[in-house]
Parts: structure tokens; sequence; C-alpha cells
DNA sequence: TTGGCATATCGAGAACATTCGATATCATTG
DNA sequence: CAATGATATCGAATGTTCTCGATATGCCAA
């Protein structure tokens, strides 16, 4: 698989902070309107708006407007495609192993 | 799965940086020591300790010292909790959502 | 079309992250 | 035990993230 460390960093740093976290938590139930979630936290309004909007641009999850509110769903093949790239950069993998490996007769270092 | 998105911050934090992932990938490969890694990398080896140590810290990687090297390799069974993690907050539970769905008639916000 | 609710943006302050060069520590080898 | 090489730590500079209150915008309903 191709990919390039930078296009997963700001998926994981959206998913880096423990209130996004159980954002995602909750999204994964299904559908929830902003201020559904910020019920179930102690932080204000704004703060919340800027949380969203974090996970929102890494596009982990999708933001549509209904009228007043904003619904916010789970994008699950972004979440797919994060998994699979963090299965990927911890697995061994042949190709990329060799350059990186093999330059050195065995258990020498520097 | 009992959790707390606490537990598991530090490590994603851990993974939310280019530098680190690369390093993360090249481990999938086998262990390494700082200085086959620092090759790979246009940083100061004050940098790459920096990184190290949050990577260690957050327990994705193993470092144990060998004579005057550090051997890298990665912490598998803690890679493993983190992916059930990340597959636990983003599927279904049906006991919390209940908790957090349910409360309001359907379709109905604040 | 105005009032009120939902959400977004702004600006500022505090906290945290990243980088570096300099220096300290620790291990090995002569 | 001195010299050298590998790694860690320190202190400072710079950038980024998180939070808030205040305010703006967008939408609906009376």
């Amino acid at each position: 698989m191709k990919h390039s460390y930078a296009d997963y960093v700001p998926a994981i740093k959206a998913m880096s902070d423990e209130t996004r976290l159980k954002i995602i938590d909750m999204l994964s139930c299904g559908e929830m309107c902003a201020c559904e979630i910020l019920e179930e936290f102690s932080i204000s309004q704004s703060t919340l708006s800027y949380h969203m909007k974090i996970l929102s641009e890494s596009g982990l999850v999708n933001a549509v407007r209904d009228g007043a509110w904003m619904r916010y769903t789970l994008n699950k093949e972004r979440i797919d495609e994060l998994k699979d790239f963090i299965g990927c950069i911890t697995s061994d993998k042949e190709d990329l192993c060799k350059s990186w490996k093999n330059k050195k007769p065995n258990n020498q270092c520097c």
C-alpha cells in the first residue's frame, strides 16, 4: 500500500485528545447534533465548536447542517483507512524493510 | 470492554507526528538502534532522543540498553491494545449508546 | 421582520510540543 | 583511567494547541 505519513497526521492528531476521543465514541452510536454532544461535557460552546472543527477537518467526522443544527456522524470510510494505515505501519513489510535493514552485517549498529 | 480515554491519549499523541510515524514503520521491520534510525532523518541526535522518549514512555516502543547502544522494538501487545481501543470506540456499543441516545424522542435535538 | 436559539469565529492567555546546541552521563576499548 | 562514541538531559527559542468570553452569523418561527 502506498501511503504518506503526513496524510494521516491530522486524523491521528484529531484523536489525540481526550474530549475528542469521547466524541468519536459517542458518534459511533449514530448521528448526534452539537448541543446533544455538548450536554455530555463541561466545556463552553465555543470550545466544542473548535473540537468539532478539528474532527471534521481531519475527515474523521462528517458535519452537515440541518436547519439551525449541525448533525455529526462518523466517517467510517476514513476511519477504516486510518485503521488500515496503522495496521500497515505496524506490520512487517518485505520491500520497505529491505531498505531499512540489511544495510549492515547482522547485529552491527553504528 | 472497559477503557479510559485518557489511558490511550499518550500513545495516540505519540503517533501524531510524522517523524514518529516513520520510526514506528521502521521498527515494524524489527529491532533497530538509535543511530540506525537517526541515519534516516535530518534531525539532531537530541531531537531523535526526545522522540524516542515519547515513543517509549507511551508504551508503543520498548527501549533496552545494550552496552553503549539503545535497541528499540515495537511493543506489539500495546499496539494491539491501541488498535482494539480504536476499534472499540469507532463501533456501535449497545450499552453505552443507550446512555447517550434514547434520551430524547427520535430526531429531536436540543 | 424581528427575536431567539444554534453554531462559528475572533482574539487573547495559558499550557504544551518541537527543535536545537551545549553539555552531561554511561559504556567500551585501549 | 583516559579517550572516544552513543545516548540523555538541559535551557532557550519558537510554534502549536486548548480554552474562554465576546461577538458574529445563520436559521426558524411568530
